[in-house]
DNA sequence: CCAGTCACG
DNA sequence: ACGTACGTGACTGGA
């Protein structure tokens, strides 16, 4: 028999911090609730368990704490929004037929490890699921852990153990013990952490045998001194450690066997918690649910009575009603427009659409009603967004899609042709060089070619292998000749395979491209484009560079190409209100060369090329919410000299550094960010106490109103242009958005008209204190217009 | 299906 | 001691 024991307050914390705040109408959160179901499924499908259990901790002192009282004392008690959904998810499981457990004096850990131990000696196999390495000590050939993550199928066995971490599950303990554990407040021994610990164990096997032979290890006087001092709490940290095995409870596995549901149960609680995807999931009908009639009429409600009076325009509807002045709202616009380009005819007074809306909100639009999205909507203010931005640039995306841009298939396919030859040149020559033959494309093998054939020095590892990426190879340009030609077979096989072939595979009959671009995907509000993606199109390199002559205007037309000229530090500017960035760009200035001269305290002639390219790379910096490690990798200098960079940029952009200060602070506060134009992001990482997370969520929060706002002016400008077009009669099309970047295919003798308008259209999108300024170029390809 | 890598703004 | 800039998508190798 099979087992499954879950450790439910690991999983439930996990899915608490694991996804975005979701509540119901009445105001209770219910992200852990739906984040728990997600793995609890997920592991009923991978394990397939005969039987189940789910441990929780009882908020009461254990054993561990009256042998050592500080054990835990440093937790800060779960806050109350996790706290409220626990009852709702042992109901749940209790409506699916699976065991809850709680016994009083112990930990969750310790059931899981008294069921586990219950496995030995006995024909039947037990699956952990827990968050908590610390299960690792119970593994064994009839005990597996899995870490319990939804994208995650990794099965922790005895071999695996030994293979990650050079020991075996019983000694993980061991480990702890010398290492402690400062999330419990597990002492071990002072002075020593983690490699420490791992490296005493590999030697010496166990504390044990360390203490009983101290005086004879071969380790530095320093390591014998720390073991010698904390050899009384490294024992005592091996108790806290060693998970109990005696629980009080029925290690017979058939008391587990999951019994019956209770569709009943299951089905009310999932519709009060508004979990409608998972009624769907386990096909319990909502059934009359008195709960959520008797409910109190909320303010989103009440307005949203307007709302769902509204008529639902769907694909069956007869023209006359989708191209009518009624109001109307749909639940996927994007799928609508594309039937009504099919049938000739434009959609009129769209007022809502749930996808489009439940992106705003950062919902799934699977799992909540349309009313409490309208109602949510109003509440978050973003109902003009939805209206006047991502409404109308639905109508603009389908009609680029569908017109696509001219591929000149036999140029590319001749590029390739060259490409591949030079492939097999080069190939040749490294497997000369490494006296080798292997696949250069596989990270493996080539790190084991550089790194243990060639004796190459190695930098950092990844989990699976050495590293091999452009920056080591970069960093070892001038220690072997196989290493440029590495490089080189790199560029040629991207090129060959994402960008020839990849492209090649997806010309239609019209010997066009028609991309899809995807309106609900980024967390910024920016586009996004796949099959193909059209907005990573080489342009860096001279050869990459060269793709873009095979995207060309049709015969007799033009691609008239206009980029925004520096929108995301306009955007810095006017956000941060800095008024010496502000000069800059209403003086036209080169904003780079203006940041170095602040930056390395010059006039901006004695700028020489190099300091410029310093300064741009600081400029990017900040936009994305700078590191000094990183900006010191990036134009290769100290860190300290990184540093110093950085805060002198903040030192004489007075108006950047309080702003990001303030946007960092409301972040805090209120758990997001918004763009100039309402756009939200929620930012859990923000208030997380993990350092590195709460970093990330700083940075998040210093670019996202940077990228977003930048986004939404696109998106106005390609609603002005594709509008103007239309109303001049213009036989032009807008084909392409690459961020910053509007494509429009033109009849020659429309061109110099088109130039004008994109130009006029793009500029006058948003009005901002510093200019809104946008290049035009025209050519008979891509790689001439831009 | 994931990790590694690399293309773009 | 850690881990290292924001946002995307496609391809390859290897489990």
């Amino acid at each position: 028999m099979r087992l499954l024991v879950i450790d439910g307050n690991s999983i439930a914390n996990r899915a608490f911090y694991g996804i975005r705040p979701l509540s119901n109408k009445a105001g209770v959160p219910t992200h852990a609730v739906t984040g728990f179901m997600n793995i609890y499924l997920k592991l009923q499908k991978q394990f397939k368990p005969d039987a189940a259990a789910v441990a929780f901790d009882v908020r009461k002192p254990t054993f561990r704490a009256k042998i050592y009282p500080e054990y835990k004392a440093n937790r800060k008690g779960m806050p109350d929004e996790l706290a409220v959904q626990l009852p709702y998810i042992k109901q749940l499981l209790s409506a699916l037929g699976v065991a809850v457990l709680e016994q009083e004096g112990f930990e969750a850990d310790d059931i899981l490890g008294t069921l586990a131990n219950a496995a030995n000696a006995s024909a039947n196999e037990c699956i952990l699921a827990t968050g908590d390495r610390d299960a690792f000590q119970l593994v064994n050939e009839k005990v597996s852990v899995n870490l319990a993550k939804t994208n995650d199928d990794t099965v922790f066995t005895p071999e695996l153990i030994r293979e990650t971490y050079g020991i075996s599950p019983a000694q993980m303990v061991d480990v702890k013990a010398l290492m402690g554990d400062s999330s419990d407040n597990i002492p071990g021994v002072k002075g020593i952490g983690e490699k420490t610990a791992f490296d005493l164990i590999q030697k010496y096997a166990g504390i044990d045998e360390i203490y009983e032979n101290l005086d004879s290890l071969e380790i530095s006087a320093g390591v014998k001194k720390k073991l010698s001092d904390g050899r009384e709490m490294c024992f005592l940290s091996r108790e806290l450690g060693t998970i109990a095995l005696d629980v009080p409870i029925s290690t017979a596995y058939g008391d587990y066997v999951l019994h019956g549901r209770d569709d009943a149960k299951l089905g009310q609680i999932l519709n009060e918690l508004e979990m409608f995807s998972f009624l769907k999931k386990f096909n319990v009908t909502a059934g009359n649910d008195a709960s959520a009639v008797l409910q109190e009429p909320t303010k989103a409600a009440e307005e949203s009575a307007g709302f769902i009076s509204l008529k639902e325009a769907t694909e069956s509807d007869t023209d006359e009603f989708l191209s009518g002045d009624e109001p109307k709202r749909t639940h996927d616009l994007k799928a609508l427009w594309n039937h009504a380009f099919e049938r000739g005819i434009r959609i009129k007074n769209v007022v809502f659409d749930t996808v489009l809306a439940a992106y705003l909100l950062g919902l799934n639009p699977d799992e909540h009603t349309p009313e409490w999205l309208y109602g949510k909507l109003c509440a978050e203010d973003m109902t003009e967004l939805l209206k006047d931005i991502e409404i109308p640039l639905t109508e603009v995306l389908v009609s680029m899609e569908r017109a696509g841009i001219e591929l000149d298939k036999d140029g590319i396919g001749a590029f390739g042709k060259e490409l591949e030859s030079d492939i097999d040149r080069i190939q040749s020559e490294i497997y000369e060089l490494a006296d080798a033959v292997f696949n250069i494309s596989s990270p493996k093998q080539l790190g084991e070619i550089l790194f243990d054939k060639l004796m190459l020095p190695h930098g950092k590892k990844t989990k699976t292998g050495y590293s091999t990426n452009a920056d080591v190879l970069e960093n070892l340009m001038d220690k072997h000749d196989i290493i440029p030609l590495i490089i080189e077979f790199r560029a040629l096989t991207k090129l060959n395979s994402t960008y020839v072939a990849g492209l090649l595979k997806l010309v239609g009959e019209d010997s066009r491209i028609h991309t899809t671009f995807m309106q609900t995907i980024t967390r910024t509000g920016r586009i996004s484009s796949v099959e193909p993606n059209i907005q990573n199109i080489p342009v860096r390199t001279a050869r990459g560079r060269q793709m873009r002559r095979f995207f060309r205007a049709k015969s007799g037309h033009m691609l008239v190409d206009a980029d925004y000229s520096q929108i995301e530090l306009r955007v810095l500017a006017h956000i941060s209100g800095d008024e010496i960035m502000k000069q800059a760009f209403s003086e036209d200035a080169d904003i780079h060369t203006i940041t170095a001269a602040q930056v390395f305290n010059q006039p901006p002639e004695w700028i020489t090329p190099e300091l410029r390219t310093a300064a741009k790379a600081v400029n990017f910096g900040i936009v994305y919410g700078i590191g000094a490690f990183s900006l010191a990798k990036d134009i290769d200098v100290s860190v300290s000299e990184a540093k110093s960079y950085i805060e002198s940029y903040l030192a004489k952009y007075k108006g950047v550094k309080t702003y990001m200060n303030t946007v960092i602070a409301g972040a805090k506060k209120s758990g997001g960010v918004s763009t100039m134009f309402g756009r939200k992001r929620y930012i859990t990482e923000i208030n997380s106490t993990n350092k590195i997370v709460e970093s990330a969520g700083r940075r998040i929060a210093q670019n996202t109103p940077i990228q977003g706002t930048a986004a939404d002016i696109i998106k106005l400008a390609m609603i002005r242009v594709y509008n103007r077009i239309r109303e001049k009669g213009l036989k032009a099309r807008l084909i392409l958005q690459v961020h910053d970047e509007l494509i429009v295919e033109a009849p020659v003798n429309e061109m110099f008209e088109v130039e004008k308008l994109l130009k006029e259209e793009m500029e006058a999108a948003a009005t901002l204190s510093v200019p809104l300024l946008a290049d035009v170029k025209s050519g008979k390809t891509w790689f001439d217009a831009h």
